[in-house]
DNA sequence: CGTCGAGTTGATTGTTTTCAACTTTGGTGG
DNA sequence: CCACCAAAGTTGAAAACAATCAACTCGACG
């Protein structure tokens, strides 16, 4: 895993900007800024969990794969998001740019002690668990429209670019997360579409026309 | 809630026993035990979370459930599981007896500054976590036939009964759990029956004829 | 301009759901 | 102890949904 990319060297340290929503969960995490290029990966399973990671720009996936190469994104991280801080001393999970991305990089230990950074980590992992137990209910009861209503949402609301969507990652990725293949991803794209629910401008841009609809959709 | 049984009035406080297996996570947790009716609720969607929870007997199901009624089962909890631990200040998550159950009811902040029991309850959490997302990877994944094997392998190592199971929880449960319809679980157990690989003495309980097939089929 | 990868669309298949009937189980009271 | 009842579980047939296989389109990039 390189450490350093080269545009960096003479700024070793970095203070990450409140990229997103300044919201007050929001942490300074201080460490190494690292590019990644797309597919690359950042972490991976059976890694220690001593670091911790904040995405400046660019996507992260965290992905597991079965013995006979089924793979299950687990989650998406966004501009802002803070990723890899767990409990647990082994990664359960690998950790890959989804696209072209730049990702603070933090020793977990340098980060103990300060009570208040302290009590961001631990609102940011109950924010991680509440969102696998949201994905669990979609992968558990939802059709594939509701799965790509509440995905687009989602992604809506968490890149705070209203109702424009820049899709960060693939179809396939997408298809992964929600559980359905890519080609039923593509139809219920396309349907929604028909519907008018949203306009699809290109493939990786989306404008959510009637939001409230899509809404209504995941009830 | 109601929070104290009559019948406990007068040995209101309680060493909980190591039921099940006595993994080094195993934690004594001091507190009231309260007896609950098969559905009864334990804590509700949106309560505090101050109080912390051990199965005694019985068994606990942690559910979740969208407007039109589609329930998901996010959990059991079995005996010698600790529950409801969590970061967040309310809960996400209604837990219900799933059949006649004994639970040791412990007020958190009891639990607070013992560096030993502390480390437990993180490890516990920790662990729950890892549950949720191999329940990410079930749903997402996996086919009917997958799902309804790895449940019952789990089940049979969790509850250490060697091959023999004596399920806690009705057909409609496990298909809320594993994302199914109750008929396609019911016809999963003929199939799995058919093939040999499990028997079924009656609804409640089975026989795991051959686990080393069942976990093929899990891959 | 041609090629390659990503995405879309169509036709078909397979799995799961739905609806419905039937059977088994467990509890209750005669 | 047995008969009856309600609830739970099973099974069958049909329908709905998503997956698969295959062809095609689009767009980026040399």
């Amino acid at each position: 895993m390189q450490l350093q990319s080269a545009s960096l060297t003479h700024a070793p340290r970095f203070v990450a900007p409140n990229v997103g929503a300044a919201v007050p969960d929001d942490i300074k995490l201080i460490g190494v800024a690292k590019g990644f290029a797309a597919d690359q990966e950042i972490f991976a399973e059976g890694d220690a969990t001593d670091f911790v990671y904040k995405v400046v720009s660019g996507a992260v996936r965290t992905v597991r794969v079965l013995a006979d190469g089924r793979r299950q994104v687990c989650e998406f991280h966004l501009p802002g998001d803070v990723f890899g801080f767990e409990f647990a001393a082994e990664r359960r999970q690998t950790a890959e740019a989804v696209s072209e991305a730049v990702v603070i990089v933090a020793r977990r230990s340098s980060l103990a002690g300060d009570p208040d950074i302290d009590a961001r980590l631990w609102r940011l992992a109950a924010r991680d668990l509440a969102r696998s137990q949201d994905h669990v209910l979609t992968l558990g009861r939802r059709s594939a429209a509701e799965r790509v209503a509440s995905f687009l949402l989602d992604l809506s609301q968490r890149l705070g670019t209203h109702d424009e969507i820049d899709l960060p990652m693939s179809r396939q990725d997408m298809a992964d997360y929600l559980g359905l293949t890519i080609e039923t991803v593509s139809r219920t794209f396309s349907q929604l579409q028909a519907s008018g629910l949203i306009e699809v401008r290109c493939c990786r841009h989306v404008r959510l026309a009637r939001s409230s609809a899509l809404a209504d959709l995941c009830e």
